[in-house]
DNA sequence: TCCATTGATACGAAAATCATATCAATCAAG
DNA sequence: CTTGATTGATATGATTTTCGTATCAATGGA
């Protein structure tokens, strides 16, 4: 049985009549009956009660195929509109990875565009170190990242998609507390926090460096996953700590925000993925993306 | 497209290899090509991502359209399945018309089988007079009548199913009330309380002829449409009537059934259908009443 | 009785699918 | 780095299927 068999077997059953329903088929009324015939003889039953001169009629079978048949060709239909809007990425799923201290930054802004102009895309966002990020990548976990350099996967596309500047977190009983800049000298003796090299490697050593030529050393907060974990730790008076610009969003009572006059390593948020064919969903995102940032 | 485009595609789609699904579909490879190529081109997208050497995969519009061709050949196995069982008879609606007296007699007894042997068929009955059913006969609105003798119009074929005696039904205070089978003559100067004619012509006029006879007259009861109502006027003491012996099991508070001595006239109780193609439904049903009967 | 119309059948023509042969690209092993 | 094996794509002739024309028997209406 092909779908032909149902599109013709459909036609007779509405016209009633094989010679009108050859004429709508746009073809001729032999090859009608040759094919209605194939089909009743692989239902192994009559659709149709024809007798020459009176008019056709349905079988009880042939009632029962009438809606089947119809219910068949409406979920194929269906079917097809469904896969091509898939293809055009129009509805779907998409997997995106990000890093936790990502939550205040430009990346939530660049999603939220993305929703509004994409309403039958589906965002799964999972959290994710940057580590992490790229092993899902290459399982295809993931099919695309919010992540910091450097990667260590050289087989990846990546575009920037906005740096931001490092700030300086102090409780706000702290004597440097208020609306000063300041500057690295001035940490002279405090404890400066910070997270696992494991998390950023690349921000780490950048961090190490720059504070290693001021003379200062910083303290790990091994338990530390998330960079709201420092804040908090600020906020308990353990000392201060050097965190990305957009994290003063997190505006908690007792931290306070000061601005750093020495120079200070830039983070990047890099959005990553593969160079092997995109999804049309990825594609559409990057573009998305490329296009506000 | 047709269903072999959606067997085709399942195959690739599920072995990940064009070659071993063209191995399980017993074609050769490059046809298998050509015939996705098609699919692909119909749809509009790319279904599967194929580099030679690496692994076959499927896109995420694949992926959907693999999930649809399943749902759809389901469909398709079920709508074929209901349609051979409807083709065979083992599923589907027959309407049966009955006469309102028929409720008590055999005709219950022999619904009662074709129930129990045909579990899926929905039996539609329909209370009709006897020209009644011949109308809807030929209107096709039944399928089979349960009727009685004579029938207007010759073009029916018919089986016997039963025939029953008349009895005479009286009020139990009446004189011949007891367990003795009574003589026409004993109803000299009753009322003799009978049907509307339209009701059932044949059996009607067989009636007036065996009264006659015996030189009684009979009161039509022109409202009593059901012979349940007849039985009601003669609980209600308006007098006697002459019932077939079926409707003796309807026990009334009030009434007594006595059998009769004289001639009386014989009900029949006919199965009619159409004589041109009944319905696989139908000829289960007369042949059920047949090997019943 | 004749004529028009219905669906079925026969047969050659057109179209679609298929199998064989072959290619470029890729990967694994030497 | 080279070789051999495997992947899917392409080209082409063969086979199968479907289609159209011609024709038939059966039925109903004029």
């Amino acid at each position: 049985m092909e779908i032909h068999h149902l599109r013709y077997f459909i036609a007779v059953a509405e016209e009633l009549s094989f010679r009108g329903a050859a004429e709508r088929l746009h073809i001729s009324q032999p090859p009608l009956s040759v094919q209605i015939a194939q089909l009743e003889r692989e239902l192994g039953t009559r659709l149709l009660e024809r007798s020459a001169g009176k008019t056709t009629r349905l079988t009880a079978a042939g009632a029962v195929f009438l809606d089947e048949a119809r219910a068949l060709l409406d979920g194929l239909d269906r079917s097809i509109e469904r896969t091509r809007r898939t293809g055009r990425g129009e509805v779907g799923t998409i997997s995106v990875g990000l890093t936790s201290s990502m939550a205040y930054g430009v990346v939530p802004l660049l999603l939220r565009d993305f929703r509004r102009a994409h309403p039958g895309v589906t965002l799964q966002l999972l959290e994710m170190t940057t580590a992490q990020q790229e092993k899902a990548l290459l399982a295809r976990t993931l099919d695309l990242a919010f992540c910091y350099p450097p990667l260590e996967n050289p087989g990846f596309k990546t575009r920037n998609v906005g740096e931001e500047g490092m700030v300086l977190a102090i409780p706000d009983s702290h004597p440097l507390a208020g609306t000063r800049p300041v500057r690295v000298g001035e940490l002279q003796g405090e404890t400066i926090l910070t997270f696992p090299r494991h998390l950023s490697p690349g921000l780490f050593d950048r961090m190490l460096a720059a504070f290693s030529m001021a003379g200062l050393t910083l303290r790990i907060a091994e338990e530390a996953t998330q960079l709201q974990t420092i804040i908090a730790l600020v906020c308990a008076g353990l000392g201060v700590a050097v965190v990305p610009a957009s994290m003063a969003k997190l505006a908690r009572e007792g931290v306070e925000y000061r601005s750093i006059l020495d120079p200070m390593p830039v983070v990047e948020t890099l959005l990553v993925w593969r160079d092997d064919a995109p999804s049309p969903l990825a594609q559409k995102l990057i573009q998305s993306v490329s296009k506000t940032a």
